[in-house]
DNA sequence: TCAAGTATTAATGTCGCAAAAGATACGTCA
DNA sequence: TGACGTATCTTTTGCGACATTAATACTTGA
């Protein structure tokens, strides 16, 4: 079985993917050089656990390692934007993964001891230590006095969507029209990017995935741009939240073009420094976004009522 | 030294904070019963830490432990209020206390290694970790990938407390007006009467600590009251860091007193059930808040420039 | 019958050791 | 000079044994 150290690859995953995005931000192209040494400053640590991660993204074959000495990209921005990512996501923190979707279809209560998880699983008890700290970083559960966990509220009810969304209502536009606002125009331009290719290859099977990583980029961008750190650190902390726990599938296609391009549409107003005019186009996407949902939910039966009506 | 456990205490103590909560929440009065099992209740934790808290109460005096069994108030609700909890906080995680202070003065930057606090305090490995383990819970620092453990921004330069009031400013108000805004009358109705006895007992000496203890509360109320969870828990953590860090005692006497009444007009507003009257109080409430700062700033300046016109 | 006391069992925190990860320094090659 | 490779030292983390704490069941007393 040869269990030992059986958490060890956390943190090169979270390093690999800072890499790719530090890479990506910079705009980097399929076969640009990678020096670790530039790495290791953008990423504040040392180059050694630069070399794993880089080792471990070889291994995902997303960049290539070349006889003379190096790393290089090994494929182009836009294969890599969400394609690679994911596919780092996938493979990591899978018991915490295993949990959290336990929980999601409520096949957990929401209040838990860390023992009763190991019985559950059936993993030594430092794993679920680990899953639980994984997941307390997104916020998801908190530690209660005496020895229980509770999970947070998810985003998986209608309730909670409309509440986060009236959350967001109350932060972002107040995040553009703070006073410091500031975007990153190299994220932006790259972000747009990646928008825009995926509205371009629509053959019909937008993955609501791919989708709710972009969405929370744009808003996260949007948070990291707020001159207000307070804002700035809630919102992050929302949006991770959202990517973690948000596993709503029955956003109608039109509704993600739509969506999408009222971020284009926001993102072209900022350059422009009408930012009270993207605060304003801000507030009816999200409004926007909060009336989809009844429709979502009464979508099984509506578009039977109609077609006996037709 | 008797430096055993250092974290065994943590537990108790909030605990014990917990308990006095509970009981004034519950109207109690000096000389009423604490039974036990209704604590563990109010609490969700068994009786075994439950009595280990009493204890801890009875060694501060708080409570009393009679002959026939069982724990009684020693104390009225207006003796413990303020002053009992505060008495508890002062032992509470020493070693936080002093890295938090040491920050705030600027002795240490706000990058930090764990080793390094080991060696600057020359306490065991476990405590630094301890004591790192409480300050993130409050938000004042946070893991970086590598081995650096980073301060937030704190709450102790006029920029961050611009950015906190604006942060504020787009959440409290919002949390009056939400749909499902409910506030608790008990502890409205202690909290109302911990800032009529404060204001009451006006011999010049408002004590600025006791003062923010009982802002926070107040704003930490009105969060819990949101209906929304999220604009409840972004505000909750706020007032926290808020409580561990806001070390400003440079606020003029009749501001407190103004500030005081002011909360005492907006629990009117909500009690008659007009909501959006008192968050439009909250808006102008917090933004007396803003501009007390430059005031305050020039305290040194402007009564001098007067006295010499007059 | 309810609350406090007591005992038992289950769970968690703590400590020391060994192993891994990270930082740093130096050597080498273009 | 700049970047990679290698080596070494320091710091951190994982893990198991053991001490401590919490939950639970049961007993006792008003």
């Amino acid at each position: 079985m040869m269990r030992t150290r059986s958490n060890t690859r956390q943190n090169h995953l979270k390093l690999a993917r800072r890499i790719i995005e530090v890479a990506l931000e910079r705009g980097m192209n399929r076969g640009d050089h990678l020096p670790e040494t530039t790495l290791s400053e953008a990423c504040g640590v040392s180059r050694t656990p630069i070399r794993s991660a880089l080792k471990l993204l070889e291994s995902n074959d997303i960049v290539l390692r070349r006889e003379e000495g190096g790393y290089f990209l090994n494929h182009s921005p836009e294969e890599i934007g969400i394609n690679g990512i994911s596919r780092l996501d996938d493979m990591e923190g899978s018991l915490a993964a295993r949990i959290l979707s336990d929980r999601a279809e409520r096949r957990i209560t929401d209040v838990q001891s860390v023992s009763a998880l190991v019985r559950r699983y059936n993993v030594p008890r430092s794993a679920v230590l680990n899953a639980l700290k994984i997941l307390s970083i997104d916020g998801v559960v908190a530690q209660l006095p005496g020895r229980a966990w509770a999970f947070q509220p998810l985003l998986d009810t209608p309730n909670a969507l409309a509440e986060s969304l009236s959350f967001r209502l109350a932060l972002e536009p107040q995040a553009i029209t703070a006073p410091g606002f500031d975007m990153d125009s190299q994220k932006a331009g790259l972000l747009r990017q990646q928008m825009e290719d995926f509205l371009r290859r629509r053959d019909g099977s937008m993955s609501s995935v791919e989708f709710l990583h972009l969405d929370c980029a744009f808003h996260s961008l949007i948070a990291e741009s707020s001159g207000n750190r307070f804002v700035c650190g809630a919102l992050l902390a929302h949006q991770r939240l959202r990517l973690t726990t948000q596993k709503d599938h029955s956003i109608p296609d039109f509704r993600l073009r739509q969506s999408l391009e009222e971020h284009l549409d926001i993102l072209d107003s900022l350059e422009r420094m009408q930012h009270q005019l993207a605060a304003d186009q801000m507030v009816l996407h999200l409004r926007r976004s909060q009336i989809r949902k009844p429709q979502a939910v009464n979508r099984g039966l509506l578009p039977l009522a109609r077609k006996g009506m037709a």
